[in-house]
DNA sequence: CGTTAGCAATACGGCACCGTATCAAGAACC
DNA sequence: GGTTCTTGATACGGTGCCGTATTGCTAACG
């Protein structure tokens, strides 16, 4: 029970960094928005750091657990599982999970916590997006090397201002991703 | 004289945007940063957000005057000027540029002005580097996803916390670049 | 019932910051 | 030399937030 009580913060603190960074993460801002006071909060947290470490954590087990899932591929091609992962971390599809994504990643350039977690995922992600390349047929050092740009254009691709509406950019998408996967 | 106090102004609030955000632009912040008081910043802004507008407005001069400059090939090579363009960006060469290039970024995912001075750089920036590549002998489809790539992987990069060392991660840069310059 | 334990609301002091108003000192001008 | 203009410092009230302490309600238990 008190456990549950202590997700609904870490997850109230988690829409709030996706919509306005570690800066807006707020005892005071969360509990209005969950229509309590904020007596409840330091009853179950020791104060705002422990929030923001509890939603690091939540952040890197849940990057953790769906990276594996997503980068296994049974019974399917590689080249198609990497579209696959492209399109999941396209910014229209999962706007809250790209935000949450993108300010993190800021908050990292600050606190030596969030560049820890940053870091390990990044990791793990890049070794699993390896062995696919790998499975593709390339060797080790240029499947690594492909795994990083791959990356390097998810998160690039949500960092760009490309006007003219979604399907200017939709275009570009697909036509980098073709680039990706030759 | 005014505008030169002015500038101070807007010097100091870039250089603590590249440190802690647009969240850590504070008045006065800055003033003891300069060593004087705030007194003097009403004077010459009528409140933050002039500032940040300020701070905006040079970025956005100061990046549309070294665009065309980076991007002139005035007897080279074009995947020789796309080498060195890559090498600018390298966040180790050009630590604080980076830092303002992706807070900036961040910012604009909840400011209007932000937004259309990163889109209006980043239009800027596609179309030089577009033209790059046509002078390679792509057409101009082709030149521009090509462009598009070449920046997501430029910020990209500087988004990826990849680990053991700087060695490691030039090498994955280098290589990344070859295949961007195929 | 009456007592007690848990829990959220309230109240409080403190701090950092915003923006305004006022003041003091020097420079520029007559 | 006296007046005005400029400019930075100081002082002030207001706000939003942190973290703590206190209160009041409720419901479980004897």
């Amino acid at each position: 029970m008190s456990d549950g009580k202590r997700d609904v913060w870490v997850e109230a603190g988690l829409t709030e960094l996706a919509r306005s960074g570690v800066g807006g993460v707020r005892v005071e801002v969360l509990a209005k928005n969950l229509g309590v006071t904020k007596g409840g909060f330091y009853r179950r947290f020791a104060d705002r750091a422990a929030l923001l470490e509890a939603m690091l954590v939540r952040w890197r087990e849940g990057r953790a657990a769906s990276i594996a899932q997503q980068t296994s591929l049974d019974g399917q091609e590689p080249r198609e599982r990497l579209r696959a992962v492209i399109q999941l971390y396209s910014e229209r599809l999962n706007p809250e999970g790209m935000a949450i994504e993108l300010a993190i990643r800021q908050w990292a350039r600050l606190d030596e916590n969030a560049a820890a977690a940053v870091a390990s995922v990044d990791a793990a992600r890049l070794k699993h997006v390896a062995e696919l390349y790998r499975a593709t047929g390339l060797d080790a050092e240029e499947a690594e090397a492909q795994a990083f740009l791959f990356y390097c254009f998810i998160f690039g691709q949500s960092l760009l201002f490309v006007e003219r509406g979604p399907r200017k950019r939709s275009q570009l998408v697909a036509k980098s991703a073709e680039k990706l996967l030759d």
